[in-house]
DNA sequence: AATCCACAGGAATGATAGGGGC
DNA sequence: GCCCCTATCATTCCTGTGGATT
């Protein structure tokens, strides 16, 4: 039933983008200077998540490889933890200059000098959640060189430039913009409809389903391409000739849970006691939600600390906070469980 | 209107862990 | 084993904001 699985996996580059030839296009002038050997602005994509910006920024580095053989590529996943040293290091791996660098215990200063030195072929860099950077340096740093072309990606542009130093603000203003939205119901279809042709055997799955995805998913690709992954599998491995609309149904929670899931098991003992009490309590003032914590836990954390993880919760999307100064309340994120129809 | 209070979040600092060089 | 480097987390101090109190 399943034909080709790859096609259905994330961060699978199609071999043609839908819906959006107009960013391709842009995207693809502002880096077109590199196939003369030259160098490119910095781009910056910006767009929901789920509205493509990954895949097309992929898409149109990797038909600029097929037109020029002295361009490399390397992408970077800045969600979570990339700090700088991280983030040059791993560009520096990819480019295959990190032979003689210690994980731990090379400077960033020598990280830096080595980019500086990097006298090889023209190198896009996809900085993808960029605004997730712990230190936005490294936007700089890749800025200033010549020979490394950037594609920051990010959900908000403002979060982006509301973190990086005012030098690189204005110029990051000035450099080339492309902006997605999220996809319709229509485009998603056609997506969706898509990956099922090269993905999936004939009449596994009617295109009312797919609707009713793209409906579920509301505009977010990479989501909907998650749900009828789950239900392309749970199928298949029950030996089903087709995917009933159980499947996807329950492939719809499962794939919502599955994000969240992943966010809850990277938070700390502490940080989860924290998560816990919102969980328990309903909304919360923050006041509230200390005095419980100290109950609760042998040794607290100051207060400064669990401010700290409440901010850093709220960006995992885990909680949201309402009101500000003394009405601000703490809640879960409240389940969006958008029903197949209306 | 002035003041107070709860809150948010930046900056600097310190403690601790872990890898590599020697 | 010691020293040097970085990472990571918590703490302390501090500034700014906006609603509440007087």
């Amino acid at each position: 039933m399943i034909r080709d699985a790859r096609v259905l996996r994330a961060g699978f580059v199609p071999q043609e983008v839908e819906h959006r030839d107009a960013e391709v296009n842009h995207l693809s002038s502002v880096l077109r200077p590199l196939t003369d050997g030259d160098p490119a602005e910095t781009a910056i994509v910006t767009g929901p998540s789920g509205a493509g910006k990954t895949c097309i920024s992929q898409f149109v580095t990797e038909r600029l490889r097929e037109e020029a053989l002295d361009i490399e590529a390397t992408y970077i996943n800045c969600w979570r933890n990339y700090t700088r040293f991280r983030t040059l290091y791993q560009i520096l791996d990819d480019i295959g200059r990190t032979i003689d660098i210690h994980r731990q215990s090379t400077p960033h200063d020598e990280l830096i000098d080595r980019l500086q030195q990097y006298d090889g072929n023209r190198t896009v860099v996809i900085l993808d959640e960029a605004d997730q950077l712990e230190d936005t340096s490294v936007i700089y740093d890749l800025h200033s060189l010549p020979q490394f072309a950037v594609i920051c990606i990010t959900n908000n542009e403002e979060d982006l430039f509301g973190r990086v130093d005012d030098r690189l603000v204005s110029r990051l203003r000035a450099s080339e913009h492309v902006r997605m939205d999220k996809y319709a119901d229509e485009q998603l279809f056609d997506i969706l409809s898509a990956r099922v042709r090269c993905g999936l055997e004939e009449d596994v799955i009617t295109d009312e389903q797919l609707y009713s995805i793209a409906d579920a998913a509301a505009g977010d690709a990479r989501l909907a391409i998650g749900i009828l992954r789950t239900a392309a599998s749970t199928a298949d491995r029950e030996a089903h000739g087709r995917i009933t609309d159980e499947m996807l149904s329950d492939a719809a929670t499962a794939a919502r849970t599955q994000i969240r899931q992943k966010s809850l098991d990277s938070l700390t003992p502490h940080q989860r006691i924290v998560y816990d009490i919102i969980k328990d309590d309903g909304p919360v003032s923050p006041t509230g939600i200390y005095e419980e914590y100290v109950e609760e836990v042998e040794d607290p954390r100051t207060k400064r600390t669990v401010r700290t993880y409440l901010s850093k919760m709220s960006q995992y999307n885990l909680l949201v906070a309402e009101g500000t100064s003394r009405d601000r309340q703490y809640t879960l994120v409240t389940e969006a469980t958008p029903s197949p129809t209306t």
